[in-house]
DNA sequence: AACTATTTATAAGA
DNA sequence: TTCTTATAAATAGTT
């Protein structure tokens, strides 16, 4: 209905089809409006865009959850089922993920390390040294913005470093007592 | 479009309302047809006569329930029920907690430290110090299970395992280059 | 259900 | 986008 006829068909030519769209949508819309009045009908209309944008219309009778209700009552068709299974996987695989970051923060922590390969291990070693690296950089670079607390920088903070690698010489202690006459090396670079 | 223009009020007459709503209904479903495929929208189209029976239509693109749930992502509005809610906060929750623990990661990485006070710095490194402590361990533990490579052990596992530190070193290498006369001590324990 | 006069929707153009 | 207008399409009232 227009100059001219037309095929009922995607119309290639965007800016066309959206003229189109929106002249018919709003035909549509109208339609609806219509059969509601005239003829006492209940009806939900959404249409989506290719934009993705929504219109939407229910007649004012009623809300789109109460015809879902009817539509579900009259065609058996399940709206939540499908909705729960995408929920579920969803939680699935957030959960999922959850458990890799989870076995991560526990690598880092040096625990479950029994099925790693010796090249996993010397991985996680380097983002470990890495991290401590990234770690101390901002420590320092703090200090140095710390004027006010000399002490700290020289006493304190140097004590507190090492409680780490003081741990780990207690846990090697027992094994190889004599091979800590220097200092834990790891802090030496915040000794300056 | 007829005979006669006609007021949109509700037809009285019950015969000409049910033929009006039929002829209506189908034109509205055409309509609904053709802007699917003319303009790539996606549709749905639910209709209630007053006496309960119903027509649908949707895109075939698409289905209700995907409809609905795009419907409920742009208009807010909710149409699901109390269990849908559950399962959307347990989303939430699992994602809130998967968020914390990439930080956590980040931070372990070194990175995104601009917002811990002191105290919080000092434990994230006691953490990695700790972390790293566990790790060689375990590969202390390792090697001592590998009697058949004791090459690998004097040489190239030592010679691996100084990787990290070794970056360490460069990092700090501008600032220190003196203290670094000593084999890197963490890894000694590793050399027994 | 068909028919058809008429209204309404809209395609194309400005 | 909005308006205009010729034409297609929908449909009210009729058969």
């Amino acid at each position: 209905m227009g100059r001219g006829k037309i095929e009922i068909k995607r119309i290639e030519n965007s800016s066309n089809r959206q003229v189109t769209y929106s002249k018919r949508r709003n035909g549509i819309i109208k339609k609806a409006k219509e059969i509601t009045v005239l003829c006492d009908a209940k009806v939900s209309l959404i249409i989506f865009a290719t934009s993705g944008k929504m219109v939407e219309y229910c007649s004012p009778s009623t809300t789109l959850p109460e015809l879902l209700e009817m539509y579900h009552k009259q065609s058996g068709k399940k709206l939540w089922d499908p909705k729960h299974e995408n929920l579920s996987n969803e939680i699935e695989r957030t959960k999922k993920e959850n458990d890799s970051m989870q076995i991560k923060l526990r690598h880092l922590k040096g625990e479950d390390l029994t099925s790693q390969n010796y090249r996993e291990l010397m991985d996680l070693e380097d983002a470990l040294e890495n991290g401590l690296a990234g770690l101390r950089d901002k420590l320092r670079q703090r200090e140095m913005g710390m004027e006010n607390n000399v002490r700290e920088l020289e006493n304190g903070y140097h004590h507190q470093s090492q409680r780490g690698a003081l741990n780990n010489h207690n846990d090697y202690n027992s094994q190889m007592p004599f091979f800590r006459v220097q200092p834990i090396q790891p802090n030496l670079q915040d000794r300056i």
